[in-house]
DNA sequence: ATGTCTCAGGGACTGAGA
């Protein structure tokens, strides 16, 4: 089974970037971050052609994500108590029954612009917030993803130049605290659980060619708890459609598990 | 180089957010 995310940038400007990855990658799964779409008119019809049953939680301009699936999606929650959010940055969903089930919940993390600011702050508050919910989520479903744009790079080795990143928004301590705290609930960064080097980026700023001079982050991250890291297969970033064009500034990054096909 | 991209309002360009 592959699972996917990826911060679309756009839902409408990006639809065929995502039919076209979908087409040839083959996810069973793919979380959307920054769709920028009302619910009504979200693009369900484009998926189904491709297979895909969506759960989405938008807004117009801003935020929104969703997720597609080839399997069926229940248990829906997009609000986590306590957290009176009006931005739409959580979705969690259900797929596959009973032993096999997986609880997929994704995730468009609070940006925080900059370290001083009043978006920083309540970055931190809305990761505290959303520790909570994933700690509940976790002892519910014990087969759990948590994937999406977390916008915290989570060590030096995800970060081009770490000494002009040192304590910025995206790398700050707090920030990466934060982040270990998710992974101390019992998650694995699925991508270092296979790779270690440093070197690799989901997201590029569109500015000063810095794709092409591989200055970028690695943001996008998909955690798996324990049960399902026993069966993790691979990890990969697919930089290919940053080279297509009008790209998202962020590119997919996808797992694959063994033993949850249905009919494997 | 405050360097690019997306969206909304309004009907050209500006501001917000990333």
């Amino acid at each position: 089974m592959k699972i996917a995310s990826w911060n679309v940038n756009s839902l409408n400007v990006r639809l065929p970037h995502v039919q076209r990855w979908c087409a040839e990658a083959q996810p069973d799964v793919l979380a959307l971050q920054e769709t920028k779409l009302a619910d009504e008119k979200f693009p369900r019809e484009a998926f189904a052609e491709l297979g895909f049953q969506c759960a989405f939680a938008g807004q117009k301009t801003y935020n929104g994500v969703a997720i597609l699936s080839r399997e069926p999606l229940r248990e829906i929650v997009t609000d986590v108590a306590g957290l009176e959010d009006p931005a739409r940055r959580i979705l969690a969903a259900s797929i596959g029954e009973g032993e096999r089930a997986v609880r997929i919940i994704d995730l468009y993390v609070v940006n925080g612009q900059a370290v001083d600011s009043d978006k920083y702050a309540h970055k931190l508050r809305w990761l505290t917030h959303v520790t909570g919910f994933l700690r509940e989520q976790l002892a519910q479903y014990p087969r759990t993803v948590v994937l999406g744009d977390f916008n915290i790079a989570p060590e030096d080795r995800d970060v081009h130049d770490p000494e002009a990143w040192r304590e910025q928004v995206l790398c700050s301590t707090p920030e990466r605290d934060a982040l270990r705290g998710i992974l101390g609930l019992g998650f694995t960064d699925s991508f270092r659980a296979l790779n270690a080097e440093a070197g690799h980026y989901s997201w590029w700023d569109y500015r000063q060619g810095a794709f092409r001079r591989n200055l970028g982050l690695r943001i996008d991250l998909v955690l798996v708890s324990a049960a399902l890291n026993a069966k993790l297969k691979s990890a990969t970033i697919d930089r290919i459609p940053r080279t297509w064009e009008r790209p998202s500034d962020h590119v997919p990054v996808m797992i694959e598990i063994d033993g949850t096909d249905q009919h494997g």
